[in-house]
DNA sequence: GCCCAGGTGCGGC
DNA sequence: GCCGCACATGGG
């Protein structure tokens, strides 16, 4: 089924959006970027102001329209960010990537599984899971009850494998839901993914903030990676000294005093400066 | 073979 | 609380 959404001037590049680092295993295959939104295979292209959809079992135009983030308008979004040059540099030129909000369940495993390994090698593994579930590596993802009846043959994922099937038994023995992290502000979602009982294994506060960010719609969320840390050293480097943090290696405490320092400075719409920041270090170093 | 990549858990002070 | 280390994969 073709469908369509007219998204006027707002700036949104499906190239810049889909190749940011935000999501995985999306393909642009003649001219459509073609991946899946849970168990619907979905393709978009955009011609002029209008986003094309196809998709099947046909989605609901809300799903897209969230999907796409397009309740925040860009208008918004500059206005609410801080008006030092470097900002402003990096909105202007980055203005066409939107942050994308994933299935729940398949973001955090995305992102349980992303520590300390390159996009390159996520992508890899998330198609390997594809395939052990259904036989094709570019299929979809297992949901939390699919994904228990697997059993890799080697140890391929360590001990993230543990850790993926523990949430899945907390999401399906109803213990969390992730419909609870919508229905919280970003602060008490945070301390409930980082600090509150029961734990997450897998979880730390730099993989809770792109789950909030990614598929709760905290756009106040600003994960802090290797690549966002020495961005806010370069660009943002009174951020950084203020928050009393020197060393690469972030602690829980040292990791929450800078985020914060960012949050506070950046504002409701720190997620997507956070996403420029993000591509323009890796385009750049 | 070594280094780095969207970090986290763990044991030991 | 912080430090040092193990951990799996893949590309340069």
């Amino acid at each position: 089924m073709l469908q369509e959404i007219n998204i006027g001037e707002e700036p949104l590049e499906l190239d810049a959006t889909f190749t940011s680092g935000q999501i995985f295993r999306w393909h642009k295959i003649d001219g459509w970027w073609q991946g899946w939104i849970g168990h619907s295979k979905v393709a978009f292209k955009k011609t002029g102001n209008l986003i094309q959809i196809r998709s099947v079992p046909t989605l609901d135009l809300d799903v897209v329209h969230n999907f796409f983030s397009l309740q925040v308008d860009h208008k918004s979004i500059i206005e609410s960010l801080p008006e030092d040059r470097f900002t402003r540099y990096l909105v202007k030129k980055y203005s066409g990537i939107r942050i994308l909000q994933q299935d729940a369940w398949e973001c955090a495993m995305a992102y349980i599984i992303s520590s300390s390994l390159s996009i390159n090698a996520i992508n890899k593994i998330l198609d390997r899971i594809s395939f052990l579930f259904t036989g094709d590596s570019r299929g979809c993802l297992p949901g939390p009850h699919e994904i228990q009846m697997i059993r890799p043959l080697d140890n391929f994922l360590g001990k993230k494998w543990d850790y993926l099937i523990i949430l899945s038994k907390q999401i399906v023995e109803g213990t969390f839901k992730f419909e609870l992290l919508r229905t919280l502000t970003y602060e008490s979602a945070w301390r409930r993914l980082v600090i509150d009982e029961p734990h997450f294994k897998g979880i730390g506060p730099k993989v809770a903030d792109c789950i909030l960010l990614f598929s709760a719609n905290k756009y106040s969320s600003f994960p802090i990676d290797r690549w966002v840390f020495r961005g806010l050293k370069k660009y943002y480097s009174s951020l950084v000294e203020e928050s009393g943090v020197s060393s690469e290696h972030l602690t829980i405490t040292k990791y929450k005093k800078l985020s914060d320092s960012a949050r506070q400075y950046f504002g409701k719409f720190s997620g997507f400066l956070q996403e420029y920041l993000f591509v323009h270090l890796r385009n750049t170093n």
